[in-house]
DNA sequence: ATGGAATATTCCTGTCAAGGCATATTTGGA
DNA sequence: TCCAAATATGCCTTGACAGGAATATTCCAT
């Protein structure tokens, strides 16, 4: 899950991502459009590549870069576990509020 | 989302994220929990906070932190646009590979 | 076999951010 | 009013990482 979230922070890397959303693409392709050099493409495909974001598929002399599926879904499996943040009204602040002011006439 | 990617990317900043998934804390309560010192606590709160990831409320001498849904429906939203990538069998990898072969035969 | 295209890797450099320490700031209590 | 607790901020150092240029690698076509 970090490691996910380190490689997304980077703002090239995320762009690229988002391109890939709607179709695998090569190196040179994903380096035109977003106008970055190839060298600087590849070793960001390599950080999203063992971060488990991208699939690659060597076709003859390129590479054809996917997105990964489950990477994505396990974003979705780690925010399933704040769903009920805005789901319910979970937000405890005045119950916590009650517990300071316990502490503050009743310290340990 | 670019920033909340960033501020997310830090160990300590997700693991106070999931920490204060519970309920909210003060900044002595994380830090005393993480084993962190509370200078390294306030500045994580504060790139946590600048992301949108919490909210502050301040208490006598404490400060509450608590997480702010908003953000993390933002993410929600986010992967969204990507939720047909496994929901669907959106892969596109044949049809593309099949558009290289195009470009092999009759290249521009 | 040779050359050229597509991609990966290496080395170097500059930048930025995290941590540690000291200190400022705010607040309540004696 | 003075002190102590809780928190924020500033300064400094160090490590990691992105970008650039050059080079290595792989593959196809001739």
């Amino acid at each position: 899950m970090n490691t996910i979230f380190s490689a997304l922070a980077e703002p090239h890397r995320l762009h690229m991502v988002e391109l890939l959303r709607d179709g695998p693409l090569t190196v040179g392709e994903i380096a035109q459009r977003l106008g970055l050099s190839q060298p600087q493409v590849s070793k960001h495909l390599r950080v999203l590549s063992e971060a488990g974001l991208v699939d690659v598929q060597p076709i003859a002399n390129r590479r054809v870069y996917k997105l990964r599926p489950q990477s994505l879904q396990d974003i979705e499996n780690w925010l399933g576990s704040f769903r009920r943040l805005w789901e319910t009204q979970f937000d405890r602040m005045e119950a916590y509020l009650q517990v300071l002011q316990a502490k503050e006439s009743k310290p340990d």
